[in-house]
DNA sequence: ATGTTCATGTGTACACTGTCCACAAGAGTA
DNA sequence: TACTCTTGTGGACAGTGTACACATGAACAT
């Protein structure tokens, strides 16, 4: 029953969650060097564990990409969760509608800004509009970044700010907006300038949005 | 003086133009598998020399890479250039301008559908303001797509449709807008969708932009 | 308790990658 | 003609993904 769980050495033949470990170990190596950093011999090391002891659990190293991919989708979710919750509910119904789709987008930015390896690997996996609500990609309240945006903009349907007839395919321009930014930020042009630049930048964008869509 | 640039049989010592031979065999790769297909060894496989060959003219892989991708982005520009000249001036200012920054907008999306490896090979690379407008990423006609954002919104502003405290910084509301979008039918939630739908969705965003810059 | 089964981990091996080192070829120059 | 410096070669090494055959032992049926 001693079951070092965290720990990479191991008493027991089996290891108990090997496949959760690997995944953990890649999310580490994601964090620091992004998805190139993703590599499968160092994860089994780091598990403890042989190199081919991963493939009982992963066909592939692109699986345990794809998997690690799917987990920091999920923290993306849970950074704008905590924007949400920074900015509770006013009573004013239209303003809070507005401050919420203003939260994904600067949740987002934030998350890109303070975890750039996980955002790259985020999004360098190819991904497709079914899997985009996949509950693997899913925060610790159960919900996707992308199914975020359209709870916000469902709001301002709601409180009269987006007409209806606008609605169908908005999450897309929102989210196109918001994400375009972030890899501006991290990899592009944008890259390096100061928080405060960065900040107003993405105000101005927020607003376009706010505005055009 | 038989010369064989493109065919990898040679019988001189000296390749020739080895450093370009390298770069478009990467651009080859890029284009077929993105940036990971981008090889060293297979690169000079195909140049028809050995792989150490490669280290006289690339201090690394990742040099290479980086030239490969400072090519993919000029090949960009002149994607964007080519939708300016299928929308040449028709005589209204105004009009002129706008058309102009969608035709970056739509030639941005063209690229991105049309050369999808060549695309994400552009972005794989870090980059920043300083390198944005560097010779070595423009096209044909010696601009980066950079500076064409930069252009049509100037043009934007001669006409007074953009108020000119607006100007600095627009350019990257408007590239991260269409940047996103291009990741976004590549490799995220809008993959596999029908041309008429992308075209749809690009459409949309250039108006929101268009509204809201 | 005992034997069998089958998921899970191990060991060996191979092709391939990036990259280092010492050496070779030969174009340009003294 | 001899010398030099750039460019290409050959061999080697560590590290990677992954295939195949084999070992282990937890769970379950007897």
């Amino acid at each position: 029953m001693s079951d070092e769980r965290a720990v990479n050495a191991r008493t027991t033949y089996r290891h108990g969650d090997l496949r959760e470990a690997l995944v953990e170990a890649g999310v580490e190596m994601a964090r620091e060097g992004g998805p190139r950093a993703v590599v499968l011999r160092e994860a089994t090391r780091r598990a403890g564990v042989s190199p081919n002891a991963a493939y009982r659990h992963f066909t592939d190293r692109d699986a345990l990409l794809q998997v690690v991919s799917d987990t920091c989708l999920g923290f993306a979710a849970d950074r704008i969760e905590a924007e949400f919750d920074a900015h509770p509910p006013t009573g004013d119904a239209e303003a809070d509608a507005r401050m919420m789709l203003r939260s994904v987008g600067t949740g987002y930015i934030g998350f890109a800004r303070e975890e750039p390896g996980l955002f790259r690997t985020a999004f360098s996996v190819p991904d497709n509009l079914q899997r985009a609500g996949d509950a693997s990609k899913a925060g610790r309240r159960g919900r996707t970044p992308f199914q975020l945006v359209g709870l916000a903009l469902d709001a301002l349907v709601a409180t009269g700010v987006l007409p209806p007839e606008r609605r169908p395919g908005a999450e897309f321009q929102a989210w196109a907006t918001v994400h375009g930014l972030g890899m501006l930020v991290i990899d592009g042009p944008l890259r390096g300038l100061t928080d405060p630049m960065i900040d107003a930048a993405t105000e101005r964008l927020l607003d376009m949005v706010d505005r055009g869509l």
